[in-house]
DNA sequence: CTGAAAGCGCTAACAC
DNA sequence: GTGTTAGCGCTTTCAG
């Protein structure tokens, strides 16, 4: 039904393969025929059809990107950072969600494969790389982000979670705290591990001792949280809580609110992530913030880089993102206990 | 360099017909070669090629989406909704978007239909239609969703924009307050000017005249409904504010903490949506919810059922959802002045 | 019950 | 400077 390449041909009285040569820019043709083409083209509104390209080519000008939460603003803008590299090389974007599960990232990497994207930017569900070293052995180009794994020779973007980590821990015993909650996310994931290595290593650099029972596992979504929060004030010696991603973080001040306790007054808090309502929240919330769009945009050009094979063979690289401490007002002196 | 189906036809000792429809179900083939295929496809790890099928069906197995705000969580739970469907046909999503430009929207429609897309689900920018019915036209199947088109002959999904609006007002009205402000969003898009009547109706048949300066244009970013809210306050018998989308909300929830304003003594607020901070928030807030999940479920119904052609032409249906108003403490009754 | 072969739209090697 | 043509991997008619 739409116009092929073979009717621009005919009405511009040309050949295909002229046609496909004014189209790609990719041998010289006269002026003239140049413009009869691109008449005919204007006219019969013809398109190059994907498929065909795709075929013959065995190029999809789409990339794949699986990211563990849709619900996470963080990622959101991490695909910001992304898109804007797709846009200028005029590239479609295919988005999956594996929602933490290993056997949904197993799926839509083979999806991707089927449908020969060009390029696969992943965060990946678990720091073991089997689903992951396939793909690098056949050559894809590939960049992991947000989640390191170690030993892998592949691109990688990610935030330095430890020292993030380490600054909010740091921060709060600065203020005399002493009991520092820890709500984690979802464990065996990197990000999750480094920013509890962080606050491990800040408290045992300050002498104290770390009292595994100040650490509450939870994963990613309020109510966890919220949970996870509970548990923790059974210890009533808590004076500081610090949560490791945003959903914690909100479980912990809808438990603050259930409960009636003031924050920064009874018990300061400390978030990792700064999305829009952190800074207008009541408190504002102090927070690691990390740098989700630059995330996006370094894996973005490490991954066209790639996919256009402007790089050396076997040299990846490494791509560290500094995080920041923002101090806000859910953070407050230790009045002790 | 992946195996095809002629090397899996070779290796299993059939023509590549038979690899073919034992794939697809669609002729009988003996247990015998279905079983020596069947092997064949998993030693050669076979898939079948996107483009290859593409092409010679015309289809994609994918749907586009077009949206105009990624940073809205709203369209994030729509895309949840969608997705549903999609994995369950065995879809992919190719997702762009719009940021409410309708060149971009241009472009992206054209790109989506160079790309076969089997269907397209769309938050349009305007409330016009040219770019949408040439797809209409075409026949490609189309699901209009969040912003109502009229005398569009296609699927839509929407919400009641104009009786939640109206019962927001009713809500400040009962409270006491005579003087709301109104922060809208984005102008020419029907979410707005639906809201916008049911504020306008209500105080109407509650015999209250719509003073027009009460009515401050943003459009869906914090910065701009600081702004809206401040030049709101200038108005200082105001003494309650209804915030149209939720950027909005957040900027003058920002405003009233940079002024010292304590919501709701000194001013109520309402919002619009229904996000997870929304009821975590000090005060927690009142809101109009939508439903953005079942948006996009309902949709990706339609959208299927008329690509899997349920569906009788010209039988288009429109299907507007409930909003809800939750009632929170950030409305109180109006303290006068 | 199975296979041979045409052809989807395009690019690129090979002619001229 | 331009055209002819093979063939990418698949589905599907047609033949047997």
């Amino acid at each position: 039904m739409p116009a092929t390449i073979k009717d621009v041909a005919e009405k511009a009285g040309v050949s295909i393969t002229t046609v496909s040569h004014v189209i790609n820019k990719t041998r010289f043709v006269s002026e003239q025929l140049q413009q009869r083409v691109n008449i005919a083209i204007a006219e019969l509104g013809y398109q190059p059809s994907h498929f065909g390209r795709g075929l013959r080519q065995g190029r999809s000008y789409t990339i794949g990107l699986l990211l563990p939460d849709p619900n996470d603003g963080f990622f959101q803008t991490v695909a910001r950072g992304i898109e804007e590299h797709s846009q200028n090389h005029g590239f479609g974007i295919t988005c999956c969600n594996t929602d933490e599960d290993p056997i949904k990232e197993r799926f839509f990497i083979s999806f991707m494969k089927q449908r020969s994207v060009d390029g696969l930017i992943i965060a990946p569900t678990t720091m073991a790389a089997e689903s992951l070293s396939p793909l690098i052995h056949e050559g894809i180009p590939l960049v992991i982000i947000d989640r390191y794994i170690e030993d892998l020779p592949v691109d990688q973007v990610f935030s330095d979670n430890r020292t993030g980590s380490y600054q909010a821990a740091e921060h709060l015993l600065g203020l005399g705290h002493k009991r520092i909650g820890l709500l984690t996310g979802i464990r065996g994931i990197t990000t999750t591990e480094h920013r509890l290595q962080g606050y491990r290593d800040c408290l045992q650099e300050h002498g104290i001792d770390v009292d595994e029972s100040l650490i509450v596992e939870g994963r990613s979504k309020i109510e966890e949280g919220y949970a996870a929060t509970e548990q923790l004030l059974l210890r009533a010696d808590v004076t500081a809580v610090f949560s490791i991603n945003t959903m914690m973080t909100l479980g912990a001040l809808k438990c603050f609110k259930a409960r009636g306790i003031d924050c920064p007054h009874d018990i300061s808090l400390t978030g990792f992530d700064d999305p829009d309502w952190a800074a207008v929240f009541t408190p504002s919330l102090t927070v690691v913030a990390q740098q989700p769009y630059k995330m996006g945009y370094e894996a973005g050009e490490l991954l066209f880089r790639a996919i256009e094979g402007q790089r050396e063979e076997e040299q990846v690289q490494t791509i560290e993102l500094k995080t920041q401490l923002i101090i806000r007002e859910s953070t407050a002196r230790s009045t002790g206990h």
